[in-house]
Parts: C-alpha cells; sequence; structure tokens
DNA sequence: GAAGGCATGTAATGAGTTACATGATTAT
DNA sequence: ATAATCATGTAACTCATTACATGCCTTC
C-alpha cells in the first residue's frame, strides 16, 4: 500500500467495483462497463487502462502478468480495496448529479439559432432519448433473470430518466409545432 | 483567426453562448454559469479563465484589458465566434447524454456495502433532487417574466427531470422499507 | 492467405480540478 | 480598522480524449 494516499474517483470505484465480482482485463471491464454503466456514465477504454494501473501503485488491486503469449495483465482487488469500496459505500452522498447534455445546451442557447434547428433539434432528442429507452428494456429483460438485483434498479432508473426526457421533447414539438402550422 | 482550428467543445459554446449576449468577464461568466447551465453541467472557476482565452487564440473572441486598476479583461464576440456558435446550433445533436450521478453508481454496486449503507443512500438522493426540485421551482418564478423563452424552457426539462428522480428513490425506500419492517 | 474486426496497449495532447494567492469592497 | 466575503487570477497536478499501433482470430 502506497503511503501518500490519492483520492479515489468515480472512476476508481467502478473498477474497484467491477473487481470485487471477479479477476479481470482491462479488456474484461471495457466490455462490462460498456454494457452497464457506460449507458449512462461513460468512459474511454484508455481510463479502463490507466485506472487499474493507479489502483495497484495505491495498493488496492494486484496484477499478474500472463506468462509468455501477448503478456495480458489480469487485475484482481486486494483487501484494501473492498475495503476502500465499502467504505465509499457507507459514506454519505452529496455530490449533485450532472446532467451532461448537449441538447440541453442548444435548448438554452436556441435564441441564437433559427427555429428550424430548434425543431430539429427536438426531433433528434427525442428520436434519441426513445430509443435508448427501447434499448433499457430489452437489456432489462435480458438479464432480470440472472443479474444482482441493485443492477437491475439502476436500469430502471435509467428507464425511468429516459421516459421522462422523452416525454418531454415530445410536448415540446408539439408545441412548437401548434405555434408555426 | 488562427490556422489550426481546434475542435470547439461544449466549454466552447457555453462561452460563446454567455458572451452572445453581452460582453463579460470571467467573473461575470461564472455568476451566469453558476444560476443556470450550472445547475446541471458545472464548471469550475478556472475553466472560465481558461476557455475564454483559448478563444481569443482561436479568433472567436477578443478580450480588452481594463486600463490601470486591476487591469480587468473583458471579453467580447467577434463575428467569426457568433457564427461558429450558429453553425453547432444547426448541427446534428447524436451525443449521448451523461447522467453523471454518484448515487447511482453507488446503486449499482451496492451488493458490497450493506442494507443500512443503502437506506441511508435512498434518503441521502430522495432529499437532494428533492431539494433541487424546489430550487428550480423558486428560480423559474424569479425569471419567467423576463428570461429567454428557451432558458426557461431549459429550467422545465430539469424540473421534470429532479422530480422523476425524486419519485424513483421515494418508491425505492418505500420497497426497501416493505421489506425489513 | 487476405481482409476485417476484435483485443490490447501506449503516447500525445488537451481539458478539468484543486489549491493557492491576493486585491477590492462591504459590514461591523 | 479589521474581518469577512467577493472578485480575480495562476500553478500544479490529475484526468480524459484522441490518435496511433499492432497482435490475434475468424471467416471467406
Amino acid at each position: 500500500m502506497s503511503d501518500r494516499t490519492r483520492k479515489l474517483n468515480a472512476t476508481s470505484y467502478v473498477v474497484l467495483g467491477m473487481l470485487s465480482y471477479a479477476p479481470a482485463t482491462s479488456y474484461d471491464l471495457k466490455q462490462f462497463v460498456g454494457n452497464t454503466i457506460g449507458n449512462f456514465w461513460a468512459f474511454a477504454h484508455s481510463q479502463l487502462y490507466d485506472e487499474p494501473a493507479r489502483l495497484v501503485r495505491d495498493g488496492l488491486v494486484e496484477e499478474t502478468v500472463e506468462e509468455g503469449g501477448r503478456r495480458r495483465r489480469t487485475y484482481s482487488i486486494l483487501p484494501a480495496g473492498r475495503e476502500a469500496l465499502r467504505s465509499w459505500l457507507a459514506s454519505g452522498t452529496h455530490e449533485q448529479t450532472e446532467v451532461r447534455d448537449t441538447g440541453l445546451l442548444k435548448l438554452f442557447f436556441a435564441s441564437f439559432g433559427t427555429d428550424q434547428d430548434l425543431l430539429q433539434l427536438a426531433r433528434d432528442r427525442h428520436k434519441s432519448h426513445r430509443e435508448r429507452a427501447e434499448g433499457y428494456v430489452e437489456q432489462r429483460a435480458e438479464i432480470v433473470d440472472y443479474a444482482d438485483r441493485w443492477q437491475v434498479k439502476t436500469l430502471e432508473l435509467g428507464l425511468r430518466y429516459e421516459r421522462c426526457v422523452e416525454q418531454f421533447w415530445a410536448d415540446f414539438i408539439e408545441e412548437l409545432e401548434g405555434e408555426a402550422p
């Protein structure tokens, strides 16, 4: 364990959490993240190569290198890592949720564009949120029988969120079309 | 205008958008952002010092330095900057929305914590989203009479989102309490 | 056996965060 | 006139994004 304890961030806990299920390579992490929390919180694949290396340096994870071949690196969580995750889960959660939505930014500044732009934006966003909601429904059906109960719950929150935003844009399109028929 | 055109990002457009209303110092930007889009997409104040400087380098914004005193720097948008904003508003929007919510991450990994942690998490998150929703209601009342129409709309989306997530956690708390009475 | 995609990684750059510093203004 | 807070900025560090590079496996 290194003495200078770095402050862990969200990426750290995602990696620790994933590794709590089983040892994994960076590629495994990438796959798992891509199908689950990557839906709402995206990580570039290089982050999933960098972060485990940092956790090794921190003494929370250990690395075993495949003999010969491609010398792939597999990461396993150490007791200190499990402890870090537990203590994070037990700590208060006061950070503000961030919703990074380019569509919202464009709506905010829509006065500097045309009416056409805005209508197009609303249609794009409506479609995108609807598709994502549908994706969640499928995903839920696929995993509901065997996945971790809380993972399924997470998906349900995602679904509610997408439905809500989808509805917003639908109402908004209607409002716009009512004005300029 | 510089020849190597950097790819602008969300921060860039926020600054360009704000400056489209009127010239401003970094501090002005910080205030405006803090009261509006900062609610869902936060920017550290240093970003609002760095980004205008980059936009100057890009030839999209110009800087005038106060004579004497604190030599404060005021930024104004140039025609090329307005054009960049317009063209962004006219372009398609296909980026996925990111919802960076620590609560969601903790829910996802809740199996590695205790039931108590989870209940506490649900209560924290419920409270936080409720308060934010209430804040939006007030904010809307304050600005609805004079603010830009689309800015108000943005706030409405924020409000719907908060209500939706608030409800999720409320239902979830009920579910948990139903199990371990 | 060549092509295409999956798996694995690194380097370079750019951006974001945190901490530090200090000048101005207001309130007591 | 001192404290507190607002306003203004920079430096150091960490993190994220993008591009590059290439090995391995499947399929045709």
